[in-house]
DNA sequence: TGACAGGTTGTACATATGTACGATAATGGT
DNA sequence: ACCATTATCGTACATATGTACAACCTGTCA
């Protein structure tokens, strides 16, 4: 179930959800794997993200041979929506257009993503 | 000159900036004005913000009257580009696609929209 | 020219955030 | 049964953030 509204994720978290997200699950050791390159940081440090994480609400763990192994524990699809909610409210004043335009006119898409886009919009 | 890299902006500022934007240029009396309803925080308190916007070098002011007037020093495309990428590599890894999706699937759009939209797809 | 309305500045302060060390505990191999 | 390995836990701590009060200026109007 997820309950309403969790604490606010913080951007160091967010990183750290979306990795599990992508993992399904994993142990802190498998989310150091998984990041970016740029962006290295120590073993403990994502230890502390991931307890946060857990404190809030975003994941929780079960314990397997020593280590703990983390997996989501809310609602992804929720959570993408509040944060990208979120962040053109702050940043766009609620309107998701302009964010659109943007991203259209700055990214790289691939046929494939330009004719699931397409598709999407065409359904309005 | 948009000198390298300002100081990342806090969600508060971020919101306060496109204020900024919005105006063009303004007050605090002004900012204030047009904080969304949802969203009243004291007049002191927009006060420090643009303060620290002006100290992180995203606004400058001049002084009219007894007032403040508060106006953009950097380039607003600029700013865009840098927060947005920034949220993208945080919730989507950098993919902006998942995004794109995203925002085409929850978003209320118009046939305007829709057109500009394809317009700048197509572009591709 | 003096008071008032409205500004700005200095400062404060609780909490969040990013980052990580050191101590301790559990596992698995020998 | 022991030890090395590898985890976790408790804790820390500087800085950022969100929020705002109180004191002090400054045009302006009577």
């Amino acid at each position: 179930m997820p309950r309403k509204s969790l604490p606010a994720l913080s951007p160091a978290e967010t990183e750290i959800l979306r990795l599990i997200w992508q993992l399904g699950s994993g142990t802190v050791q498998q989310v150091c794997g998984k990041l970016p390159p740029k962006r290295q940081i120590a073993y403990a440090t994502v230890q502390t993200l991931l307890r946060r994480l857990e404190r809030k609400g975003y994941i929780t763990h079960e314990t397997k041979g020593k280590a703990h192994v983390f997996s989501p524990a809310a609602e992804r699809e929720e959570v993408i929506k509040r944060t990208v909610g979120d962040f053109v409210d702050r940043l766009f004043g609620g309107d998701p257009v302009p964010l659109m335009l943007h991203l259209a006119n700055h990214s790289r898409l691939d046929a494939e993503d330009i004719k699931r886009i397409r598709k999407l919009i065409e359904k309005h």
